[in-house]
DNA sequence: GCCTAGGTCCCGTTG
DNA sequence: CAACGGGGCCTAGGC
């Protein structure tokens, strides 16, 4: 279907301007050449010319990338909006506003000019947290027999509770999922929790339920006497759904 | 210099595999298609297929953007190692271990190819966290006139403290310095620290030195009776530096 | 807009 | 290797 151009080089940068300006507005913009970079912001930082790669995409996007790193040397994130001219080279300038943030590139010896249109899908990705925690609600007793459900993401003052039970002793639990191994910060991040039930004279307990946790997270949640959940017993059951969903 | 090479369209799946085989060891490779991904890891997706950009680069990194967003839709962190069959169409098949992750990429109607050359610089970035601490350290008396240095960086079981300063009165003074505004958990982090002295009988109090901090993060501060030094008093200092920095 | 928390976070550093 | 915390984190969801 065709869904690239390619600029054919070497051409003017007021050409070059015309192409990225026309096609930048519905497709993703390639440029790879000698870049020049300033950044200031939330931080600053300089980068000196090299042949780097720039994407600009119609959301207002921009990357800078280099031979390494998932990471992009520079960017800007969705919402800035990207000014063009001719001045020592072709000079790319894209401002976001909130908190306000500029990036300044100059072109110099530019390699490849390429407009594509690609998609913008909607990616579901399975296994993260969420499906864990449905786990937890559709089967409470394996945190504890007899547990039923009171609620899922609780708000409290110091953030949301991602599932709360009652045990049949009246206790509250306090439910902390993690996806991954946990780590002091889950079981501080949990503590919070539970001292705003206590300190509302609400008999509650924490639970921390993952896949692990480290040894200094282990430590805190000894002493302040929660329990953990290994989340292995019913990875068998997430690896079964994640199965017949990738294979559509 | 000439550092891009791109291959001319169309061809077969078997030119493009020796192409890209032969210059991703040294360059980022570019590719526009329609792609159809499945990765399966830490967790689990499927794309259906649809025009996308695929970037290789030489340290094992995969990209694939769409039209939107400043990250990828899929990816692979440098360290993973491609491999490139015929079946279907393009084959690229990326995998990582520890953790065990694996991208798989059917490529069937192929726009561009592109394997540039780009640089691998070290980019200094102003204005981190640790250069207000560096501040703190060089001017303790914003926290507290009278105030010594004890140590920066100091390991505790829960993490690391950002500035230990002494005051005239004997107490210890543990700083946490937050480049941004702090948060709920920037405070619960400063008083595991503080409690971590107290329990070992040591007076300590817990100073939170930001730009700024949220309504929660400050209701808990009261609670604790922490303090807050408002980093915004030097940032002039901190803007100053910065300037002379970006300038070269 | 602020705030909270998750993320296939990535990334560097240290033990 | 694991663990911890920063990051210009980004992104989604509430309010």
């Amino acid at each position: 279907m065709g869904s690239c151009e390619v600029l054919s080089l070497p051409t003017s940068c007021e050409d070059m301007k015309r192409f990225v300006e026309r096609s930048s507005r519905t497709s993703t913009v390639l440029i790879v050449g000698v870049a020049e970079i300033e950044y200031r912001g939330r931080a600053a930082s300089y980068a000196a010319p090299a042949p780097r790669l720039v994407v600009l995409k119609p959301d207002g996007t921009l990357l800078v990338h280099e031979n390494v790193k998932r990471e992009p040397l520079n960017w800007q994130p969705p919402g800035a909006v990207h000014s063009y001219s001719c001045e020592e080279g072709f000079v790319i300038r894209s401002v976001r506003r909130s908190p306000r943030e500029e990036v300044r590139i100059v072109l110099r010896g530019v390699e490849l000019v390429a407009a594509c249109r690609l998609a913008s899908t909607e990616l579901h990705v399975y296994g993260r947290e969420e499906d864990l925690a449905r786990l937890v609600v559709q089967n409470p007793h394996v945190v504890e027999p007899g547990a039923v459900v009171v609620g899922r993401e609780i708000r409290t003052p110091f953030g949301k509770i991602d599932v709360l039970l009652r045990a049949p002793d009246g206790r509250l639990l306090v439910i902390e999922v993690k996806n991954e191994k946990a780590t002091v910060a889950s079981v501080a991040q949990l503590k919070r929790y539970v001292e705003y039930y206590r300190e509302r004279g609400i008999d509650a307990v924490g639970v921390l339920v993952a896949p692990g946790i480290s040894e200094e997270g282990r430590r805190l949640l000894m002493k302040e006497g929660f329990r953990l959940v290994d989340s292995s017993s019913f990875t068998s059951a997430k690896t079964r759904s994640l199965e017949s969903y990738i294979t559509r």
